[in-house]
DNA sequence: GTCTATATAGCGATAGAC
DNA sequence: GTCTATCGCTATATAGAC
């Protein structure tokens, strides 16, 4: 672990502006509307030298794709972990990815485009990323369904995929540009949505 | 209301063939990676002959629109309303959807692609149809809401969004992708997660 | 490594004969 | 209304000078 010299320094710097605007884009209008020209123009360099960085769209993508599954690891890891229930645990990862998104920070990829499939998995650096991030779920998940926390009657990986789905989930977006919620109401109100489900519970039924 | 001449007919005929197409590539393949070459191509004509049915690539998607919303109109207005609660209309019909969704019929679009947002929002026949619909739902919300059925924490627009985001939620692709599960497990896991949430509810616990 | 300029290809849409 | 052939545009990717 060599100290990195001052040009890998800018060379890292300049590719963490490319990643920045690929995100950006990639959450405002999609993997299929971004295109090379617009990244190379918000970052200010010209197009080919985007391709010394990265070579290909796919690649971009990935790069955006590996940077927010570290986030969310790091946030995983550190705030996640401090609580103690596995329920909470996964309650607080839920609402952080809806903040992401909230914020216009959430890449968020067609899962029907082919090509950008394979390039992902075909991509070391996000599957081992994508890996780490599901299993670390999944052990959480496992513990809040042996305390009971959890439903019995939904497997772990229907939960799993749950949870990734909603960080994805249109309707946060759809609730901001209504304008008529604030930041923290409409999350509040899916993340409730999302574990306790749409019915009412009725606890009150039974007294 | 004449009677439609033969020719009216074999024409009708044949849009609802480009229809189908388009719906089954808009389900298989989304709206950017669709071709008008590939919809000419499985309907069996040339493209020149598809525009002279529909103006435009969005033209083709807004029919494949207005033919699912007509169609979950119809399980509406007779198996939904045949149910005498309000809730279990609405689970009737976020059944009807997943169902549809299964079998590769439900036309998913893109939320982010502008050109296509206005193109639908500035046709007519889908506009209506999808107000229709929503109407419809929206009264059976507030009346499950009315009855104490569906939680009063969620606003009932939220619960129109989560139906409809649900009905193209991935979730149910990627588990029918990992063969694990058959149709009517799938579903009816996916059924309970959104309308009892993740959660369990531990009514026990008050014993 | 960064630039300008260009190769290459796919796709939406149209022209014009029949 | 259907066809063949093609236009016009855009987007990914690359060549080559500096």
């Amino acid at each position: 672990m060599n100290k990195p010299s001052f040009r890998e320094q800018v060379l890292q710097a300049r590719e963490d502006a490319i990643v920045d605007a690929v995100n950006r884009l990639l959450a405002d209008k999609g993997f299929d509307a971004m295109t090379v020209d617009a990244v190379a123009a918000e970052v200010g360099i010209a197009k080919a030298s985007l391709y010394k960085h990265f070579e290909s769209k796919e690649a971009l993508a990935a790069a955006a794709m590996v940077r927010v599954l570290e986030r969310a690891q790091a946030f995983c890891d550190t705030e996640a972990a401090a609580l103690p229930q596995p329920l909470d645990r996964l309650k607080a990862v839920a609402r952080w990815t809806m903040h992401v998104q909230w914020a216009g920070e959430m890449p968020s990829l067609p899962a029907q485009n082919s090509t950008l499939r394979g390039a992902l998995m075909a991509n070391r650096d996000y599957m081992d990323r994508l890996m780490a991030l599901s299993e670390c779920l999944g052990e959480w998940i496992e513990a809040a369904q042996a305390d009971g926390a959890l439903s019995p009657d939904v497997p772990a990986e229907v939960v799993l995929y749950t949870l990734f789905s909603r960080a994805c989930d249109p309707v946060l977006g759809v609730l901001k540009a209504g304008g008529s919620y604030t930041e923290e109401q409409a999350i509040s109100c899916l993340l409730r949505t999302c574990f306790d489900g749409l019915a009412a519970h009725r606890v009150e039924a039974l007294a």
